[in-house]
DNA sequence: CAATATTATGCAATCGATTGCACAAAATAA
DNA sequence: TTATTTTGTGCAATCGATTGCATAATATTG
């Protein structure tokens, strides 16, 4: 089928000379002499050759390659660390495999499996949501290749670098914000507590509700997957509860969104009858009517650090003096309309 | 650093066979006993091998690994499209490789060169909006590299599969739909010309406008990359001419969610004051107050069809009776509340 | 001009899995 | 028991690029 392709053995038979020294004018080997290096360039452009990497891979056991496995693409956060990713990879010469867990456990260890066969040089993950077991991780630790989480970070496997924002100190802000708005009964939409994310947000908005002295009752929280449709369901459960919350902290955005659309749809006035914050930002929280107060987190730079650690540790010969201290990045209330009962100006 | 991985030749040496028979064993050849087999599977575990896809890609000719290139994955459409092409390959024990353009030319051509050197088994393609050479697509071709693509497609490289919705069609429904409402002015905020989809939506909103009489109007018609800031910024643009446009119909959805957000904001009211139809969906569209209505494409079955398509030419030996015409999907008008001016049921 | 240093190139093994062919062992037929 | 078929393994070449070591070609020095 496809057509045999022309290899250095092919130029050197043409050249006449030997493939080894094809090898080394191609890469710019300084023993080899500026006059054979242009021949050989020459002809390799001729016969229009494309070096392969799978047998460079197999001899330097390295494959230029990294890949990122996160829930999914589509959601602003991820789109936006990837691309963080993308910038610091590609200046140093890796391409970028991008793999999508959609939040199923099943799903991502296949994935790591399969990176694994592919001998990646390094991978970068963010946590399917129910992900809760971790002997897929270990295995690729195991062969040797680097792990960096970030977001949804895993503590049980050591010596890996661990990228997060203030998830405790975000919640607690965003909640904060609603009490100081003078909402008295501030609802919560959690995530699945198995993620150490989800955990702090809960945490941090609880505090947030001592602080204020804002009774806390548990008929107020409700756990999910954060999808959208999460979002419009829980938003019905919610307010159907006599009485009824007057605010809603939302562990993302996605659930932010629908909720409040739901609200509105119900002709139930955002911010007036009831605050919203969510937690992150997607494209679309400023585009909103009302626009969408919400705790931003720096995605790109994120992906950026990311990125740059998991460099580190794959050039690095020992990972003996690398410190794997958890990062932890600022986050930022951005004060929007949907919460907004007196005039702020920010 | 990564530790020396254990081979088959591993596997070989504990056992006292050859390597020939591990492989064989491992992959069910028939003409390994079943005694053996078993015996070199536990030992396969009990050691912690994993298979080299590299070294089998060098022999085999075949990677097992096909890529996806698009502008960019947080666009929802493209996110579909992906997700319907990793359901089909995934089934057929692909890896699907994600690579970003970003809208960009040049990191197309880098990309694609990246993909020819690690022997991708074929690669599925919308292109960037700015692509108007396609040598690039060629060397692919060339270096017998199948190629499939949907959307953006290209018509200079023969003997390839291609996959769109019907873009005049899906355009002239919803110029039509705005003309019945009553709408007399309608602007149209218009991809750059070098990609066909965004001629075809152009010549579908002109016929729309003929066929009920309006007004031909130059500047009412914007270009641009179509993204968010562009929506804003054509969005103010539009809304300086008088006479005013009274409605607007966008070549895709991000730039009618923020054209309507920057309308709403300057106390223009949606659809009364402005009707706004956008082409293609995002997650939000139906969550947005007004809800926006919009010509909904088959995103994923599109990603479908495209993975299937691509398996098809893989596994064909000659490419000489595929049947490489264009294949056109249907699109639907589904009307929500950014252009319904009379209270139309559905 | 011979002796040595320098530079350029070639040889051959290697990475890990696959596969055509040869051959040994076991099973069956004569 | 011998001849023939079937079944199970092994040998060795192969995919394409890399690299340590050897050697040929050229330049430098005394």
């Amino acid at each position: 089928m496809s057509k045999r392709k022309v290899s250095i053995h092919d130029i050197a038979n043409y050249l006449g000379i030997a493939s080894s020294t094809v090898s080394r004018a191609l890469n710019d080997n300084p023993r080899i002499s500026e006059k054979t290096k242009q021949k050989v360039k020459r002809v390799a452009g001729e016969l229009g050759f494309e070096k392969n990497h799978l047998a460079t891979g197999l001899i330097t056991n390295q494959s230029f390659t990294v890949a990122v496995v996160v829930p999914a693409v589509n959601r602003n956060f991820f789109a936006l660390a990837i691309t963080g990713i993308e910038k610091v990879t590609s200046e140093s010469g890796y391409t970028v495999l991008i793999c999508q867990s959609h939040d199923l456990y099943e799903r991502e260890v296949e994935l790591i499996d399969t990176l694994i066969a592919n001998r990646v040089d390094g991978i970068i993950v963010s946590l399917a949501i129910n992900t809760e077991q971790f002997d897929h991780f270990r295995k690729a630790k195991d062969a040797g290749i680097p792990l960096v989480f970030f977001d949804r970070v895993c503590h049980e496997i050591e010596n890996t670098f661990k990228i997060v924002v203030k998830d405790f100190e975000g919640a607690y802000l965003g909640t904060r914000h609603l009490a100081e708005q003078g909402f008295k009964r501030i609802a919560h939409i959690a995530g699945y507590q198995s993620q150490k994310i989800f955990r702090d947000r809960l945490a941090g908005y609880k505090q947030a509700l001592t602080d204020f002295n804002l009774p806390f009752d548990e008929k107020l929280i409700k756990y999910s997957l954060l999808t959208t449709e999460d979002g419009t369901k829980i938003a019905e459960e919610l307010l159907q509860l006599r009485p009824r919350p007057d605010a809603l902290f939302c562990a993302n955005n996605l659930t932010a969104i629908s909720a409040m659309a739901y609200a509105l749809n119900h002709r139930i006035k955002v911010p007036e009858e009831m605050g919203v914050v969510g937690f992150s930002e997607e494209t679309v929280s400023s585009l909103l009517k009302p626009s969408v107060t919400s705790i931003r987190q720096p995605c790109e730079e994120m992906g950026e650090l990311a990125a740059q650690k998991l460099l580190e540790e794959i050039s690095v010969d020992s990972t003996d003096h690398l410190d794997f201290k958890e990062i932890e990045l600022d986050t930022e209330l951005i004060v929007r309309e949907s919460s907004k009962l007196f005039g702020i100006d920010n």
